[in-house]
DNA sequence: GACTCATTAGGACAATTGTCCTAATTTATT
DNA sequence: AATAAATTAGGACAATTGTCCTAATGAGTC
């Protein structure tokens, strides 16, 4: 049999539905309509909201690394890996344009509620941190790696959150290209 | 009297609690508790939530017009304003830390609330890109005055969620600096 | 076919939500 | 002092929230 199993469905339906009206925005209710069972089937396969939360992050850091092997899988350049990360802007535009970026987001609401899984959440981020850095250090820059790391984290989130409130296509565009430049400019300046 | 008004008090007290909890999750119970009225007496003066949303956001264009405002007046200098914007990372630091930037939270949040106000939201970061543009343009870059306002707009924001994540004031610092370093590279290159 | 265990539906529960109404009180005007 | 207007408190209202309980249904094993 084929058929995912109701657990999955939920955590599935659940993220798509943090990611696209934010986490405390959405309902038992909401997640049930997606899913297709009743409200308190829910309590069989988690204890809270809280747990679904839970559960749903960890899928994000599945995901998450699986994205992250496959770059790492797809060339030895650790400068075209680096490229795979920065394109993700443009590859995943259509949904970023509506709702942000899905780590940038849900760190920021959750630091908002002052929410237990503020962590859990942020680890999301450390694992592109820490993939971008062995990157970095793949490139020469050992002892800047961490700090470049960071920089590129913290621009393409920037480009995220104004591409989203502006809409605008090309400015995401011209931000993506500009930090190729700058990536590739490091690679000369060490040879 | 000094006394001031119920509806600038309530106004005062929602601007915080959006900012520290989010607009969602701010109920009037919360409000109310802070200005210290009761709860039926909100309906005197905002007919909705969302009037008191507008209303905020009102506040913080007005605030923000008066920031620009005087730095502004502080020099005649466009490269020195632009980095009196970009150190309000540092200024702002402490509440940075736990809640965020006022302005993208705001805008990511009514994104996925598909909120009404959406673009009354935007306009205050429409307010910062004009103003950083005029400055671009006063130092000479008429052409990419625009494009460079949402440059420093976006790396700004993005070292605002990362910061507020993190919580890395070193990180800040580092990125700030960056910053200025590459403003005052644009001053050199044109003379 | 009988039995066990996992899964599900449906609804109860108290708490909270935004909204709205009415009556009391304060303030201002004459 | 008398009157009108603005402001306030308190609570009603239906809807929704996360949580939890129980009974029915399902599937699989002996």
């Amino acid at each position: 049999m084929n058929k995912i199993s109701t657990r999955a469905q939920i955590i599935q339906h659940a993220d798509q539905l943090f990611y696209q009206q934010g986490f405390e925005n959405t309902s038992f209710a909401d997640i049930a309509g997606m899913v297709k069972i009743s409200r308190g089937n829910f309590y069989h396969h988690f204890k809270s909201k809280d747990e679904i939360l839970k559960a749903v992050i960890e899928l994000r850091l599945a995901n998450t690394q699986n994205m992250l092997d496959e770059w790492q899988a797809s060339t030895d350049n650790p400068t075209k890996r680096i490229e795979c990360f920065i394109k993700i802007l443009i590859t995943n535009w259509s949904k970023i344009k509506y709702y942000g970026c899905p780590v940038g987001t849900l760190t920021s609401e959750l630091a908002k509620l002052n929410h237990s899984l503020q962590a859990n959440a942020n680890e999301l981020f450390s694992l592109f941190r820490n993939w971008l850095a062995a990157q970095f250090e793949l490139m020469g820059q050992v002892k800047k790696a961490d700090a470049f790391a960071m920089h590129i984290l913290a621009r393409s989130q920037g480009v995220a959150t104004l591409g989203n409130s502006f809409r605008d296509e090309n400015f995401v565009k011209q931000e993506v290209e500009q930090m190729c430049v700058w990536l590739n400019s490091l690679k000369k300046q060490q040879g």
